[in-house]
DNA sequence: TATGAATGAGTATTCATTCAT
DNA sequence: CATGAATGAATACTCATTCAT
């Protein structure tokens, strides 16, 4: 791992654990085990690490439900892994993704966000257009603008439930089934 | 208006204009007119004025849909009133709207989100329970979770618009038609 | 109790508690049972409450010292009750004692120290002037000056002991007896 | 002078001009001709200064002293000069002395006044043990105990005239004189 | 006298950033 | 590339004091 991304994980660590206002940079630096110096040559300001950081995050975002699909099953098993597999990100990393937006909203990062979440779209308008090739889901849906509504009806719900729910865990199954029942009849499935 | 609404108004205009990490007490309290120390006599610290903006910018959200929404028309018509009502609002306060978000985050206040959304879920519900009533949408749909479902879904889609695309003029309109789209698969409309 | 003393007596809590840095109006005045305003009627200002603290203290001490003093006792005995006085005084009061003193000299109030030792000097005046005049210590003392060296004496010795000495109670009647040796020779004791 | 000895050296002339509360650091930044910050690498705070002054006034109290001590003298002049040396030390630092009690009173510093005063008791201790061993003061003398009284009862006489005293100029020398006697009776000298 | 809400001057402290090595 | 001591601007917050009631 070069000192680039030792920076940027070491910063994941310290805000996660800190927040953002509350993060110094000499405590990022002391966990990246490098000198108050170094940063500055591969970050301009603090708040720069940020897109650097959401990089990592989709990434890291991606790989799980990349890792949760089975390729074998079918559109609707893996609509539900699909699912399972953001709502588990999101209550694994909560407090990063809330961070995370945070520090692009607090600057003039926000326009980052969506070419970093770009990657991401793609795959999922990928595995729509192959079901809507297949006749699975109705022909009506533009894949790209979709593939937009569906991420953020999903995301959505998942922060809901993980970063605004107190009573968590008894809800998050049931706001799963809404989820992708409201999915199924979205993309308007024909079983 | 008290001084307690006076610091809020205040506060909320220059959050807008400059931005978290930007706005100085001083600021707010000038524009608010009243003393630094006021300030403290009403909120223990800066970020805690957070919730009560929140709060401020629900109300404006509802009443910008309850003035949309004419109760005359037909369900579908008042959807697509609801979905113009709110991409009108995440229009109008964008920044405010990122800034609460990201205000909310970085402090320990972020599980007041939901009370403070409570009302505006209220109103989705019971317009949502109307129409399952009539039969209108699927009986399936179980009101209080699908109205969150519901305004994430929206919200979302009109944040990616709003906040961060870049050529959003154009593709605003589009993105409205496919989030009704979905909307009406998702909700099961019976026509 | 009138108001004034009330202060008086709430803000001795309220130093020893919070050292003086830390003691705000509004501690005192709460302890107190008043209102913030009504402070001033009464103290032009936080430090000019000092005085009369010193006052009251330095009344606690003489009160000690009378109390303690057998009058049907030899001197000697006597002396020896005055330094025993003293000390448990110092031990009671110790830091409310420093609170003073650092109080007055942080003001211009220092100079009103003198004023307010004034009764206790007189007091140890008058016992070392029957002393003197049975011819029971020797002729050359001047019976005022001395009587400052004698208070500064044992208060310093047993400050030394209480403020700054961390193994303090094995050593206080060491010095103790330390002092009154001292002073009988100083004092050149005909016995 | 390295940047630590800076400060406290800036530090003490500032006190001395301003008193504890009129004090900023940016006075003694100032006079030390380094930055705000720099202050704090050394220094966790404005009052932790205050050892490291005690410990500089006391070196200066004990450089008074042996300079003034003639040691060919008999013991009973160097008692005097040693007295004098005091009483023109306090007069001269009167408002640091008086400060930096103060200022270690206002906190939990008090504890270390023992420790700086240590070699200053040591050499006093050292002193009266020669006489001791000489024969010219009385055997029942404890010699680190009664160095204690012995700075003490000089030190607080001193105070008296130059803090508190009104009229100090005139009544120095016959407070100095009747310090004198008390000691030359107190220590038992056998002329 | 008594109140306590409102004031606003005042400053210790922080920490992102720089730069000589 | 790397360092980390030094910088100094910037500001949230405190709290003694006031004054209209």
């Amino acid at each position: 791992m070069n000192k680039k991304e030792k920076i940027v994980h070491a910063a994941i660590e310290v805000f996660k654990e800190k927040g953002i206002e509350k993060t110094k940079i000499s405590d990022i630096v002391k966990l990246a085990g490098i000198a108050q110096g170094t940063f500055y040559l591969y970050f301009p300001s603090k708040l720069s690490v940020m897109p650097a950081i959401a990089e990592v995050m989709v990434e890291k975002e991606m790989a799980t439900v990349k890792r949760r699909v089975d390729q074998n099953a079918s559109f609707l098993s893996k609509l539900s892994q699909v699912v399972e597999a953001i709502f588990a990100f999101t209550s694994d990393y909560r407090e990063v993704q809330a961070l995370v937006y945070a520090g692009l909203a607090s600057t003039d990062h926000i326009k980052e966000w969506e070419a970093v979440y770009q990657p991401f779209y793609s795959w999922i308008s990928q595995f729509l257009q192959e079901a809507k090739s297949s006749g699975i889901i109705r022909d009506s849906i533009h894949v790209e603008r979709t593939s937009k509504l569906f991420i953020g009806l999903i995301e959505s719900a998942a922060e809901q439930i993980y970063l605004y729910d107190s009573k968590k865990d008894g809800n998050a199954n049931q706001q799963k089934e809404e989820v992708l029942d409201f999915l199924k009849y979205g993309l308007g499935i024909q079983e």
